[in-house]
This record gives structure tokens, sequence and C-alpha cells, in this order.
DNA sequence: CGGCTTTGACCCGCGC
DNA sequence: GCGCGGGTCAAAGCCG
């Protein structure tokens, strides 16, 4: 504080006779200030407090206008100026303290123009070398020989239609698509032929990753939709009812986009991508966050328990349909199954599932484009990631058998008899490999669509195990928590990776195998989105650390990453796990609460009453179903 | 009365 | 071509 207000009086002095002159613009500035900075208001106030101190020795001439109180009442006999002076005493103060206020809203101004320009010259430079490359590219591609070029096209398109699946980060607007479309479609290129072509020998598959709301264009639109977010759309325009990848059903689209000589679109014959979420529950439905209307429902062969149809009913166009049956095996599971894409904003309670989702289908498109190539589940994950148009290749293990192919499953994986590519998230049993204590989250699909796992451990530490290439994070739970509770931090713990990765673009092409080396080495990692406390603090920085070197050292991790920030990128920005956070919070104090873990700040209302429901004990991995025990507690 | 659920009919894809 | 199974539709009923 002292400091703070040495500053802005120094600020005082220098601009106060511009002061009064720039009234209009000051008062603008002060407006922007008090939305955003807290800090300036209470500021303001202590300089208040103690502004006739300051006045008499800063302001000098002018001391008078501010002479304190005290002074006047040690003198009585004081003048009729000294008088005005105590009237206008109040005035003076405010005076001084939006003074003080002005300053330190001129110098945060130019930090901002600062950080402005900075920003501007480094998307300037990247996209300088980014049309340079494509530049190469193309002089490369010419310099072929035209008939052998001709051949090689048309196979490498079908090539790609196999092998590259664009995963949208939603963030550009929907009027330069095509453009984007159009860079998309050489960065592809460019990513197997120009700098990728020694690559290419290394890469099973390519990875294109943009934050503009597009796909590639071989891949069937069907399969597309899963890749949108709810905050990504809002951030391509305006959710088009007859978005040809929000079309349901799938079978309908497949219809209208599959051309007679597109060859590419009937080899990637791809259904939508499901996700499923597998947790323990007694109630009728797993309470997500969005509204939901059942639609039908259907005695599943194989499972005497019928299977429900939802559809999502927040927007009458959202295409998210869900599904809902109890395993057989297991009645006290629920299976859920999730198909789409919302495309509208979310409830704040609802982003965590939808963001998680999301990312795991995103993560399943990657391999389900490597799984056209004849590979089941023990195909590779490589990925050429594009981000922002700027590409950036990873390597791959396919070629390297010394390494494991695949993500670690030590659980059994759910087999789908559809074509449709199908994600698992297994969050009803404790992992029983070494990994131990925690859930896993289980991407599993049929033989035709290769599994995928993420294991959000709770082990005492963020790792890496090399052997299975799985990353551990770090859950800092207990054994009360829910669904939510894990989604929510799988996407903190994938934005707190996520925000590395995306201001480590500059040094993409610099550096492509040590994206996170460079960054860490040129940038100052930026503010965690959500602030967390303390402990968790430390846990994710400890889980950066762990990605950092996970990313450098397994680039399938690094493409499960971006397709899992394809989602939460968006929704990040409408606050999914922060605001999230804060709702619940707001639960919280409503709600008399057996829990004893608030520091996490990620207790759901439900997630407290799992605690006390005497049918349904809180499991070893905590998941329980909200409605239900909303219900039994109400 | 509006919204939701139920439930039988219907459509479609796929395998034989 | 036929049967099977998954998925959806839509009318009827239920409920607050």
């Amino acid at each position: 504080m002292p400091k703070r207000c040495s500053k802005a009086m120094e600020n005082n002095n220098t601009e106060e006779n511009s002061f009064l002159g720039n009234t209009p613009v000051e008062d603008k500035t002060k407006k922007s200030d008090d939305g955003h900075d807290e800090e300036g208001t209470s500021m303001e106030m202590e300089i208040s407090k103690s502004s006739s101190s300051m006045d008499i020795t800063i302001q000098g001439g002018h001391g008078w206008l501010a002479e304190p109180e005290q002074t006047n009442t040690l003198m009585p006999s004081s003048s009729a100026g000294k008088d005005r002076a105590l009237l206008k005493h109040p005035q003076e103060n405010e005076l001084q303290s939006a003074k003080a206020k002005m300053g330190e809203v001129k110098e945060e101004n130019e930090k901002l123009k600062l950080l402005l320009s900075q920003i501007v010259r480094n998307y300037q430079s990247l996209q300088m070398h980014f049309l340079g490359l494509l530049q190469k590219d193309e002089e490369a591609k010419k310099s072929m020989d035209p008939s052998s070029s001709a051949r090689d096209q048309s196979n490498e398109q079908d090539e790609e239609a196999d092998e590259l699946v664009s995963l949208s980060l939603g963030r550009s607007s929907s009027t330069d698509q095509p453009r984007k479309d159009e860079q998309m479609k050489k960065t592809s290129h460019f990513s197997k032929n120009g700098k990728g072509d020694d690559q290419e020998g290394l890469n099973g598959a390519g990875l294109a990753l943009e934050l503009g709301c597009r796909f590639e264009p071989a891949a069937d639109q069907s399969t597309e939709v899963v890749m949108k977010n709810s905050s990504s759309d809002n951030s391509c325009g305006d959710p088009k009812e007859d978005d040809p990848t929000e079309i349901w059903p799938p079978s309908k689209t497949l219809k209208t986009t599959r051309s007679g000589d597109d060859e590419v679109s009937q080899q990637t014959h791809l259904k939508k991508a499901r996700v499923s979420v597998r947790a323990r529950c007694d109630a009728p439905t797993m309470h997500d966050g969005c509204q939901w209307r059942k639609y039908g429902q259907k005695i599943a062969k194989g499972n005497p328990c019928p299977r429900a149809y939802y559809r999502c009913t927040v927007s009458p166009s959202c295409p998210v349909r869900k599904q809902v049956q109890r395993c057989a095996d297991d009645m006290s599971i629920l299976i859920t199954t999730y198909e789409g894409s919302h495309n509208h904003p979310l409830p704040m309670s609802a982003t965590a599932m939808a963001s998680t989702t999301s990312a795991a289908a995103s993560m399943l498109q990657s391999h389900s484009s490597i799984s056209q190539q004849g590979h089941t589940a023990m195909a590779p994950i490589s990925a050429s990631t594009n981000l922002q148009g700027l590409n950036f290749s990873t390597s791959t293990l396919s070629q390297n058998s010394r390494l494991p192919q695949h993500f670690y499953f030590p659980n059994s994986s759910i087999s789908t008899t559809n074509s449709h590519p199908t994600i698992t998230l297994d969050l009803t049993a404790p992992s029983p490999s070494h990994f131990g204590r925690f859930p896993a989250a289980v991407f599993s699909s049929n033989p035709r669509y290769p599994s995928t796992r993420l294991n959000f451990s709770s082990s005492p530490s963020s790792s890496l195990d090399h052997n299975n290439n799985t990353l551990q994070l770090q859950a800092p739970w207990n054994n009360n928590h829910t669904a939510a509770d894990y989604l929510n931090y799988g996407n903190r713990v994938l934005n707190q990776v996520g925000s590395t990765l995306n201001m480590g673009k500059q040094s993409i092409f610099q550096e492509p195998n040590n994206l996170y080396q460079s960054y860490i080495q040129n940038q100052k990692p930026p503010p965690p989105p959500l602030p967390p406390p303390p402990h968790q603090q430390l846990m994710l920085t400890e889980t950066i650390a762990s990605a950092t070197k996970t990313i450098t050292s397994n680039p399938k991790f690094q493409s499960a990453l971006a397709a899992a920030l394809t989602s939460f990128v968006g929704t990040n920005n409408g606050g999914s796990a922060t605001t999230g956070v804060r709702e619940n919070h707001h639960h919280h104090q409503h709600q008399s609460s057996t829990s004893t873990e608030s520091a996490s700040g990620l207790k759901l209302k439900w997630a407290e009453s799992l605690t006390t429901n005497p049918i349904y004990p809180p499991s070893p991995n905590g998941i329980g179903c909200a409605s239900s025990y909303l219900n039994k507690s109400s």
C-alpha cells in the first residue's frame, strides 16, 4: 500500500495540470478501472483516509486546502479562508484520490499497451513464419513430378482421409471460415509433405488441431459433432440449426453429405463419436447439469434393464442425445452415453461433464482416424497438431516397437457392437493396477476404434508411467467425490497444461519437438485461470511439471491433450471450472454438510449428500448420482 | 394446461 | 430379401 500510494502521488505531481483538462477521458478510464480492478477501489479508500497528511506534504502551496481538521481544532481563531478550506476539504480529498487513481490507471494502461503490442508482434511474426512455410510447401509440391504428383495426391488424399482429423478449438469467427479451410488444407499437406516429410515415415497419422470451427473436409461430417463444445459454438457465431455438423440423426447426415465420388467420406464412414460415462448411481439418470427429456425407451439385447433415450432440452435445436442404461453386471452402475455436442450455452454445472465428454470424444476421433488404417486397439497415436494455424508435428511411437503402442488400459473396456466410436469414462471402480485408488477414465471402444485411457490417479504425486504411457495426474481428493469433481479437476489440469501449450506456440516452429521446453525458456507461465487453493496450487505445479516432461517425451499424450483442449479452451472461456466452483460454493453455504473437505472448492451439494447416504455409501471412488441423493435428502 | 413420461409403431442399417 | 436390433416418433397418459 505505501508503495502504491507513493507511486500514485508521483503520477499526480506530473499529471496534475492536465487532469482537469482531460476530465472526460479520465472519467472513462476510471470507469473501466472500476469494472476490473478491485484493488484500485480499495486503494482509493485508503488514500482518502490518509489524504490530509499527504496533501500537506506533497501539494505544497495548496496545502491550505487540505489542512487537517486537527489543525483547525488546535487553532480556533482560524480565518474565513480556512473555514472555506474546511468546507472544501471533502471535495479536495475526492480530487486527490481521483488523481491517485488516475495515475494508477494510466500506469496500468501503459502496461497493457505494452503487452498488447508484444502480442501483436508475436502474432505477426508467427503469421509470417506460417505463410513462409506454406509457400515452401507449395514450391515443394510444384517441384515434384507432375504425373506422380497427381497420382500421389489422389492416394494422399485418401490417406489423409484416414489419417487426419482436424479438431476445432472454435475460436475463429464464422466469416473467415472458408479461408481457414483453405489454410487448413494446406496445413494438412504441410504436415505431411513439407516439414513433416522426414517424419512421414514415422508418423502413422496426423491430427490437425486448430482454433477455427472446421474439420478436415475428408472426414465424414457426422463424425465431427463431438469436437465442438458449447463455448466454441458460441464463439463461432450463432449456432445454425441446419449446421451440418449438428444434424441429427447421423444416418441422415451420412445420406446428405456423402457424394458418389467421395471415396474419402466412404472410407471414413464413422458415426458420431460417443462418450460413455460409467458411474455408480441409484437414480434413473445421472445429474450432469443439463436438462434432458426422455423420448424413448428400449430393451436392448443382452441387458434386462431398459435403455432410456434422452435429448437435451436446454435448446430446442440442440442435437445432443444421451442414453442411460444400467449395467447388466452391476445394477448400481449407470452407463450414460452422450452423443453430439451442445449448440447453446451450458449451465455452469453442466460444463464439466460437457467439456470432458467432448474432450474424450475429440481424443477418440484422433484414434478413430488412425484405426481406419486397420489398426485396432493397439493403434499408435500420433499427431500433427495445428494450433491456430501453427503446425507442430509430434513424433510418433508407431514405428518404435520398443515403446508401447497405446494408452494404458488396465481395466477391461466396454465393447460396443455398433459402428459408433465410443469412449468410456469409467468412474465406477478403482483401478486394479498399481495406480491404485482412483477410478480411471477408461477410453474404450469396439475393435474398430482404438481405446484410450486417461488415469486421473490420486497417487501421491503426478508422474508419468513410461511403461504404460500413462500420465498420473494427482487428484487432491479423498473418497467423497462425484463425477463432476473428477471432471472438473481433469479439466482444470488440462487447462493448466493447455495454457502452457497455448503460450508456447511461438516456439513451435523453432523446436517442434521441444514445445514445452522452448516455452518454459521463453515465456513466463500465464496466471492460472482458476486460482486453486494453496495445496492444489502445489499439486498443479507438480502436475504441470509432470505434464511438461510427458509431452516432451511422449507424443501420445500430447495428442491426447490437444484433443482434450479442443473442448476445454472454449469452455474455459465461459468459466466452466471457475464459475462452477463458485456455484458449488454457493450451494455449500445453503446446505449443511458433513463434508470435511471444503478446501478443494469442488464440492457439489450432491456430492455432499453422498457422504451421508445410508443406502449407497460412498464408493471407494466416491461416485454418486446427484438427483437421487437430492431426492432423498429433500 | 403445459411439460414430461410412457409405450407401441415405425424406420433404418446391418448381417445372414 | 428377410429378420433382428438400435434408434426415433408420436399419441396417450400422467403430473404439478
